[in-house]
DNA sequence: GCATAGAATTGAACACGTTCAGAAACCGAC
DNA sequence: GTCGGTTTCTGAACGTGTTCAATTCTATGC
């Protein structure tokens, strides 16, 4: 009865950047107009109501012109996304000031994240599905989420030093990631929660990290190296590729 | 200039069971003729080209009665996705059975379900996008899958019950979980990675295999139990459903 | 044998994302 | 101002997954 996802013959390959960008002043409200358009869309109806034709209709323009300044309703959807991770840092950053012990480092800015995200839980999910198409820039491992995901990692890193206490060295270098994998293993739980305000999800980021911050404390003892090492290595191999990092595999 | 994924108007409220049981043998022949269409073409051609009206022709109906028998492109490919599963536990238990220290039983298991899977990995990636959405059949973590993931999750009860060597009660009984978690974590590798014959995956695997291994051991230090502690209660926590299990949230 | 209720089957129709050939608007050069 | 090239914009058309009213088939009761 209801809409599915993406439809229409789509192509996967996926050329370069976001598109032409717009030469004049005119062109450029157009393009705000769409992207407007669509992020009031989404927020409105989530993602299946918010049709590319409801989208060029609120913009005022036709779709094959939405289709001319981005190559797919992902993109869309992308930039819509990154408004959510811009309002994300401005709620996690003052928060995080006040903290010092890394376990409520980590709740600062994880309960930031849950807060800024719990609106577009219902249609969450038809997000991570893009997102988990390794084909879509959605994908958080793909090159045009880059940027989104090296601030994302950039930011724990921030968590991290600003934290009292020390790290062994080799650990220390590898938590940024270790920390970004542990917040993507909470949102992938988050998306799969329906318990009343995600009541599971906040349990759940309570308790890891309370083991995260154990677990720290426990891997600076003196007969842990050689298991720390093999994390370490497992963490450096995981991302390194052929030179350059990535997140993912390739 | 080639296709994306699902489309049309699709339903997200998932009624309940598979369909109408077939009454006479020609409609379970009927029945078998489109799956058996469904799991050639996805072999042959992937998940894009084996579109519904294919699937349909091959089997010698029309799409109409592929839809009487299954009420998704997604639930067939579901059907599918079960087969190789058991072939998976075709391959892992006769090697299993040859080994007895834990790493060695987890990369038995790991490396015969990378063998199975192989083959797919071209379009494991949509087949991943479908999984991801909570509202799919497809998803680890739904009611529909609920039958494939205990059975994975008894699978590695089995690895670990076999294995030489004991383990903190409370931690024995999560270990499956965990396991199959595991699991999971390397498949989402898996499914990013195009590293030739899915090297690096295979390098993770040994890698984490061993850190499991390890990190078994020493879980059983006398120190440890209170991180122990913490950990089982997460995972617990993670799994309870107001009374009764499930994976994910909810 | 026949009638009939229910199961099985059909195929046109729908809304979707996306494409594309071309129309319109714009801009600098003369 | 008007020509020529480029940018911007249009909307019909395409192929998809899915639905549904209508039709055919089938088994059962008489």
């Amino acid at each position: 009865m209801q809409d599915d996802t993406p439809r229409g013959r789509a192509p996967r390959p996926r050329p370069a950047a976001s598109r032409a960008a717009p030469r004049t002043a005119k062109a450029r409200r157009t393009r705000d107009a769409i992207l407007t358009a669509a992020i009031e869309l989404l927020r409105e109806q989530g993602y299946e109501r918010a049709t590319m034709r409801a989208i060029a209709e609120r913009a005022g323009v036709s779709v094959g012109n939405a289709y001319y300044y981005f190559r797919s309703k992902e993109e869309l959807v992308q930039a819509f996304y990154a408004r959510t991770h811009v309002e994300h840092l401005a709620v996690a950053l003052p928060r995080l000031a006040t903290q010092r012990g890394l376990r409520d480092r980590l709740l600062a800015t994880m309960s930031a994240k849950l807060e800024t995200v719990e609106p577009y839980h219902p249609f969450a999910g038809v997000l991570f599905r893009s997102a988990a198409d390794p084909a879509s820039p959605l994908n958080p491992f793909s090159e045009e989420s880059r940027e989104v995901r090296d601030e994302a990692i950039a930011h724990f890193a921030e968590v991290v030093d600003g934290a009292r206490g020390s790290l062994p060295k080799d650990l220390a270098r590898e938590m940024p990631v270790l920390l970004w994998t542990w917040h993507m293993g909470v949102m992938l739980y988050w998306v799969h929660d329906d318990s009343p305000g995600r009541a599971r999800t906040w349990t759940l980021m309570r308790e890891t990290a309370e083991l995260i911050a154990s677990a720290v404390t426990v891997a600076k003892l003196p007969g842990m190296s050689p298991l720390r090492r093999k994390l370490v290595g497992v963490v450096r191999g995981m991302l390194s590729v052929d030179g350059h990092d990535a997140g993912g595999a390739s």
